[in-house]
DNA sequence: TTGGCAATCTGTAACGTTTCAGTATATTGA
DNA sequence: TCAATATACTGAAACGTTACAGATTGCCAA
């Protein structure tokens, strides 16, 4: 009976609690609406309250509560990238982090990360989001040329950029590396060197980046009059032990390769032994263009031709995209691709 | 004026709008406490009811609103992995993660990750979070004996787990990889081949496993009689440069090992590539037994010796921790360490 | 003087949830 | 039979924020 329960209006400036509006209301003796809005710049604030209220809160360190804004306005100030557990790249899944990470650094967003796994359908964990309303923005790799996690978002018209482009005829931003210029280069620089009867090692059949590295590579085999091996059993989300006893398969034919164009730099060591196993050497018998996203490759084998992709670069540049399309921008016109840089042989 | 605006009370099953306990008490013609009470089981609630109000949440696809939970309680449902954006390895942050996200799938945890990077006093992202309440749990790596995050976590109360162990007589969760033992055995696998001049490429100077590592290295060494190799101006954060070089200086003394043991498989990539700019053979003149957590480096040399760390096991260790030390679990008893394999030689 | 208007500021309600303090009804003990 | 008590439910308040609809003041034109 009558006992003090803590009350609405005691508001004491006392120190352990964290500062809301109420404290800073309090402290500057304004109304919370008020505070609200000088903090946010609102034109119908005095020029002096403003930087009042700025500067206290600066001095107390107020910072706004997430759950309460989110809460009244809908905005989360999350966003999420989502990511395949089985079949990202290691390196992808670091560097693309660590891209995003650094763009969001010094905004309000946090990054959550949105796993899903092969049991699953891709489309789940996307759906999720909307449904939940989790994210304010998303961001999706493994990209389809006719991807309903794309047009699934579009629908729901909740913003959100691709890793790698789709081909519905819908505008949305992404990020991509140029895999048709990576694997001409690749086959040019290879023509160069007297090699004539090629191998690609694909990409994930169904990815859009899939048809664009068979395509730059069959564009330009027949410009340089080269001819392909095919060698459409493997790609490189298979096991290292399938890319290897496959290539070790390939290359003991008398028909064999005398180079590869491989898509990825896990994919590459495995290629490379499969060459071994079959009792060939590395750039005598055959050369290999590889994509590697660190600088690895070189010191396994230092006949292997690399070429870089920045998947930390990807990444801040995914992100760039999520937060212009969430601020507003046309997103037409947050699309970036990537170029290449050339093929690049060992230097000590 | 007297303009029609949504107002409290019409509650539609229209459908488009997200079901909140409202729609549900609407819908059950319960009040919307009996209808949060029922969902969490709660006694005072008659079974048929109870029955009666998580069928229909099912049925129309119910979900707690997030930002709601949050704000009555403070429970935000987060979880936090703190990362260093340049000294991480890049398969323990994939790995670590995947760990994570594979425990928490079934529970209404995210994961957000927190960056830092070289600059920043490790001790930010840890304030950030405590201060914001950002994160029920924290999980952070690149732990010291005398960790300040630990320390200031314990100091507020806010349940976290590290990835390996501090040595500041305060008891927390952790899981940790049995280091000592790895470096000893290692040692002893090389002496079993006859090598006796070792030298041991160290893990990062100042973190716990550091310590760890070395010790295990000593005591083994005067155990199988014989000799450290002083190697102390590398340690596996450098860059690759800087261990390849400094490697093959060491290779062209006179004095050099006819042993390694390394802490991790991206410097041992430079390693051999010293080893071997200085003229010399894997497996001839010299082996290196190197702990990996993918099965690349059998790949890279097959004269190479592996022992094993699994991050993923690592990532779900941790997140079993946080998750049971927020549930109320003794910290004491969630700590666990990981043995790891025995030195493995390449097996066709 | 008055009405109008711009410039500033404010109280209230609402977002969805849980907790507190009840209320209503049925059941029990004596 | 009556009070005590258990059972099953409920409304109101609060978490921190923003949007809405005012309220107050001062100034200027008529």
């Amino acid at each position: 009976m009558d006992r003090r329960v803590t009350k609405k209006g005691d508001d004491d400036a006392s120190g352990k609690e964290r500062p809301t509006l109420k404290t800073l209301a309090f402290m500057t003796g304004l109304g919370v609406t008020t505070v609200s809005r000088a903090l946010k710049d609102a034109p119908e604030i005095g020029a002096e309250t403003r930087r009042r209220v700025q500067l206290v809160a600066k001095q107390i360190g107020y910072r706004p509560n997430r759950a309460g804004v989110r809460l009244r306005t809908g905005k989360t100030n999350v966003i999420s990238l989502v990511l395949n557990t089985e079949h990202e790249l290691m390196s992808f899944v670091s560097d693309i982090i660590y891209g995003v990470t650094e763009v969001i650094a010094d905004t309000p967003y946090h990054l959550i990360v949105t796993p899903y796994s092969r049991s699953q359908d891709p489309l789940d964990p996307v759906r999720y989001l909307v449904e939940t309303g989790s994210a304010d923005g998303v961001i999706i790799s493994r990209t389809q040329p006719n991807d309903p996690r794309a047009r699934y978002m579009l629908e729901h018209g909740i913003p959100f950029a691709t890793h790698g482009r789709t081909d519905m005829g819908l505008v949305h931003p992404y990020h991509d590396f140029d895999n048709y210029a990576f694997a001409g280069e690749a086959v040019r620089y290879l023509a160069g060197r007297g090699r004539n009867r090629l191998a690609l090692v694909t990409p994930p059949v169904g990815l859009t980046y899939y048809g664009h590295t068979v395509n730059g590579f069959a564009d330009a085999l027949s410009e340089v009059g080269a001819s392909e091996v095919p060698f459409n059993t493997v790609s490189i989300d298979q096991s290292i032990e399938q890319i290897r006893t496959r290539t070790a398969q390939l290359m003991r034919r008398k028909d064999r390769p005398d180079g590869f164009v491989s898509s990825a730099a896990a994919a590459t060591l495995a290629i490379v032994a499969g060459i071994e196993d079959a009792g060939l050497k590395l750039g005598r018998d055959v050369d290999v263009v590889s994509k590697q996203s660190s600088e690895l490759l070189h010191l396994f084998r230092r006949e292997l031709l690399v070429v870089n992709e920045n998947f930390r670069l990807a990444g801040s540049e995914l992100a760039r995209a999520v937060l212009g399309w969430i601020g507003g921008k046309d997103p037409g016109s947050l699309q970036s691709l990537s170029t290449p840089s050339e093929v690049l042989p060992y230097r000590g």
